[in-house]
RNA sequence: AGGCGCGUAGCUCAGGGGUAGAGCACUAGCUCGACACGCUAGGGGUCGGCGGUUCGAAACCGCCCGCGCCUACCA
């Protein structure tokens, strides 16, 4: 019946064997429609130019136990797996391939490059999902999506032309982040901004009609200085009053430029004068709005100078700086160099500085959409755990700007607009047109730039579903039950996802949203390919094994703070499994002839120590489900990480082996069926956390077999058998106090072995004094236990024995243990032992005494804190009483 | 500049008003019919600092120091 189990574990064969067979078998499949309750999880879907990394394997490991948790609590469970076509990124690695065959996207052409990347996408693109699998993902593949397939194309076409006509889409022409190495526009979360030293350049700038006279700008970019069409002042600046309104003339270039006056200017900044060039800094294009003027945009996109730069003419920015500094130098009018210390945005797919860049673009006006998102979460219509998330989240919303959708690559969603070069009116819908909707002209040319890949993934919790259809996975999965992300794209996706769910579908897309830790590296740092950082998820996988990595992103998984991964931590729980493993092979060892069919709990006639364990497994079963239900996976780890090591293996599995080895068979079958019982449903709570160990396990070991009527797959696997539930029926409160009295006393005799050094192989005899009949009952009834577990010979029972002059003295509650060591006793380490507990023992006292001696501590605190405080004192000052007393006649020996 | 978070054992980290916890590392002893990836016992911490609230603070509040992150802006 029950199989014996190799002696260590060996996870990668198991691995690959019953993933395999869980996907063959659909199991991770999600019905359509069902009588069962819905769970729904959609993955954040990866980049399909991505590999696995740390966080990706955090993110996936609790997604996947939620599903598996939900799943097994009978839920009809959808997780909804799938890839992002990551734009930038991914036109960045095809370009790659080019420049390496000396080519560039424009000697291809549009859609010869398209194809291109649709190639490379076939071949090597999507690897991460493999790497899902090996991770244990329990992913609905059949469902499996793609933010460029026809389906989620579809519902993007869709989304943009309705938000089109709702007039919530606009084109128009401001600075915008460009990134002159992507050749594209980017929003302002793209931008990410690092602290740099800089300098603070001082310029004279010589006022016209007024030789000899300067005004200084400071400046941290004097490149910019050719784009420059006015320099302001404050407009109650004492000092410029009479330069306001007049000319000064731009150095290098000779343009003529005024002096304006605007409240934007920080008197007490540099000189309090400040160059303005309002095609290249934000601050500078509002000012130059409030003053009417030009917009000299004096860089090429790819930011190198272009004719409006004169001599500069094709020379990169920073070139160009460099070569103005020395020619301001060389004329005289630079006046001196300050260090300035600024924050330089950098292009998130690619670092390189991203450039203020005046461009025509298409904006979503987000402020109606944000309005009910906002509310949404204020409402609690969707909850973000950890709370203080939403706090993020909501001052994100408050203080949103309208969000720059166009890119300006090729691989992406097409932008479905087109221009007509008769009239100029702009064509938007859900078919290509063939003639302008305005003059009717067939002159039209369709917008070449593709929308923003963030655009798409906003609608992923309902068009990986089938939207624009009405279909009966939107039905039953939205909206969905959970999201589960990092901080680092709350605003880039879930703010967006919750603006799109809510105009489009009218409801939230998640209830949960539970925002987990970045895994970092020992520095704090984010982990990235650049700083070569990186701990390959793979790499541990072959090392310990996937349930160890696994268990391991759980137990760190704390709510609110960043993982800094620890190897020895890996394989600290690398060890976990194998524990598991050997308790199973001991269990089913133990198991020969053993056939749970027919017996329940009820009907057997339960020791000490079964009720103890069945009671300690209900409560870590009620504690699993209630921190899971919260999130805190971390303690669901812990807690049954305690629970499987200390309890049920150091304690249980010793206990048993009484039963187990002796003749009473009863006792025998009894146990057996306890063991099998709590192993059973261990395994089904260490599923979600570690899918592979516990299937293979459960697989060995003996079934009940299904009453008639119950669907065959629940006996065939793990993953669908029900998730354990507290249960009144496995309480047992009175016998589990009881046990843990026996255990200290087997605790205290373990404690005189180990201090005295006992080897393990002798036998020793144990005299148990107890001070009441009702515990003399107890160890007596639990002698068998006590002597095996303590390795004792001969043990003696009674109340108020008299303690052998040759004994070591513990104390357990109100049991005395003596135990004689005959001739071997060692006075001075004895009595080293007893100062040592007798030391323990004092700082008790003391800080017990201390308590309630203060009258307020009495007279305050709660009554029944004060009478345990009380019984704690006289417990400890009568085990004292029995220490010193022990100590005082080892004396006189 | 504002916001958030974090300073707990040698290391990596949990915990969170009522006697300080785990893993690894450390010490001593162990072939006890699952496991040396193990067993038993043990050592190790004025919980970053200073004030405050409280009968009681590692926990709550304020300030300070150190570290990290986010947002904004800085010519």
């Amino acid at each position: 019946m029950s199989k014996e189990l190799a002696k260590g574990y060996e996870p990668h064969d198991v691995e690959k064997r019953w993933y395999a067979q869980w996907q063959e078998k659909g199991y991770f499949h999600a019905a359509a429609t069902s009588d069962k309750k819905p769970y729904s999880i959609v993955i954040p879907p990866p980049n399909v130019t991505g590999a696995l990394h740390m966080g990706h394997a955090l993110n996936n490991t609790l997604q996947d136990i939620l599903c598996r948790w939900k799943r097994m609590q009978g839920y009809n469970v959808l997780w909804m797996p799938g890839t992002d076509h990551a734009g930038i990124a991914t036109q960045n690695v095809v370009e790659r391939q080019l420049a390496a065959e000396k080519k560039d996207r424009h000697d291809l052409g549009r859609e010869a490059f398209i194809e291109r990347v649709w190639k490379w996408k076939a071949e090597s693109g999507g690897q991460i999902i493999g790497q899902l699998k090996r991770l244990g993902a329990s992913c609905d593949w059949e469902r499996e999506r793609f933010t460029m397939d026809e389906g989620l194309s579809k519902a993007v076409r869709t989304v943009f032309v309705k938000l089109y006509e709702d007039g919530l889409i606009y084109r128009d022409n401001r600075l915008i982040n460009w990134c002159p190495r992507c050749h594209t526009a980017l929003s302002d979360i793209e931008v990410e901004h690092e602290e740099k030293k800089g300098h603070l350049w001082h310029i004279r700038y010589p006022v016209v009609g007024e030789p000899g006279r300067f005004v200084v700008v400071a400046t941290t970019r004097p490149e910019t200085m050719l784009g420059d069409s006015a320099v302001a002042v404050h407009p109650e600046d004492e000092r410029y009053q009479g330069l306001i309104g007049k000319k000064v003339l731009l150095p290098l270039v000779g343009r003529e430029i005024p002096v304006v006056a605007d409240d934007y200017v920080d008197r007490e900044f540099g000189t309090g004068v400040v160059k303005i060039t309002p095609a290249h800094d934000f601050n500078d294009f509002e000012v130059g709005v409030r003053h009417g003027l030009d917009r000299i945009n004096i860089f090429d996109d790819s930011g190198i100078v272009n004719a409006a730069g004169r001599q500069y003419e094709g020379l990169d920015r920073f070139e160009a700086r460099k070569r103005i500094v020395v020619e301001l130098e060389e004329t005289g009018l630079l006046e001196k160099i300050d260090d300035h210390g600024l924050s330089v945005g950098g292009c998130y797919r690619c670092k390189t500085v991203v450039e203020p860049y005046l461009s025509l673009q298409w904006y979503v006006k987000v402020a109606p959409l944000a309005e009910r998102a906002l509310a949404a979460v204020k409402d609690g219509k969707t909850k973000i755990v950890p709370k203080q998330w939403e706090a993020n989240y909501c001052d994100w919303m408050e203080n949103i700007h309208d969000w720059c959708i166009s890119r300006q690559i090729w691989w992406g969603h097409r932008i479905p607009a087109w221009f007509c070069d008769h009239c100029g009116a702009i064509t938007v819908g859900m078919e290509d047109p063939s003639k302008c909707c305005t003059c009717g002209s067939d002159e039209l040319r369709q917008e070449t730039d593709v929308l923003d890949t963030w655009f798409s993934s906003a609608l992923w919790p309902f068009s990986t579903m089938g939207w624009p259809d009405k279909t009966p996975e939107l039905a039953t999965f939205y909206p969905t039950s959970c999201l589960v992300t990092g901080f680092d794209i709350l605003f880039f996706w879930v703010a967006r996802m919750m603006m799109m769910g809510l105009h489009f579908m009218d409801e939230v897309p998640f209830t949960d949203v539970y925002i987990h830790a970045l895994v970092r590296d020992a520095q704090g740092q984010k982990m990235s390919k650049s700083k070569g950082n990186v701990i390959d998820p793979l790499t541990i996988i072959e090392q310990y094994g996937t349930d160890a990595f696994r268990f391991t992103l759980a137990a760190f998984a704390a709510q609110g703070r960043d993982i800094k991964l620890a190897e020895e931590r890996i394989a600290g729980y690398r060890n976990f499994c194998n524990k598991v493993w050997n308790a199973s092979r001991f269990t089913l060892m133990n198991l020969e002839g053993f056939d749970p069919a027919g017996i329940e709990l009820t009907d057997l006639n339960l020791s000490q120590a079964d009720k103890w364990i069945l009671h300690r497994l209900n409560v870590a079963i009620g504690e699993t489900n209630q921190t899971l239900a919260e999130y805190r996976f971390n303690e669901s780890a812990m807690g049954l990480y305690q629970f499987t090591w200390s309890e049920f293996c150091d304690w249980y599995l010793e206990l048993s082996k009484r039963d187990l080895y002796g003749s009473d068979s009863e006792r025998k079958k009894t146990a057996q069926y306890v063991l099998w019982y709590t192993l059973d449903h261990l395994l089904r709570l260490l599923h979600p956390f570690m899918p592979f160990i516990t299937e293979e396990i459960w697989q060995a070991l003996p079934k009940k077999q299904a009453e008639g009527g119950k669907l065959k797959a629940e006996g065939e696997t793990i993953m669908l058998v029900e998730y354990p539930a507290f249960c009144e029926c496995r309480a047992f409160p009175e016998a589990a106090a009881d046990m843990e009295k026996v255990m200290a006393v087997i605790s205290g005799i373990r404690n005189v072995r180990g201090e005295m050094e006992v080897p393990p192989s002798r036998e020793i005899a144990v005299i148990l004094s107890s001070s009441s009949e009702e515990s003399r009952l107890l160890m007596k009834h639990s002698e068998g236990a006590i002597m095996a577990l303590a390795r004792v010979a001969d043990l003696a029972i009674g109340i108020n024995m008299e303690k052998p002059e040759d004994a070591s003295l513990q104390v357990a509650g109100d049991v005395q243990i003596f135990v004689p060591l005959k001739g071997m006793v060692d006075v001075v380490a004895e009595a080293e032992r007893l100062n040592k507990e007798i030391g323990k023992i004092e700082k008790e006292i003391d800080m017990f005494s201390k308590k309630l001696e203060n009258p307020s501590f009495v007279d305050r605190a709660p009554a029944d804190v004060v009478a345990k405080e009380r019984e704690k004192l006289a417990e400890a000052f009568a085990k004292r009483a029995l220490l010193v007393g022990s100590l005082e006649k080892i004396r006189t020996l």
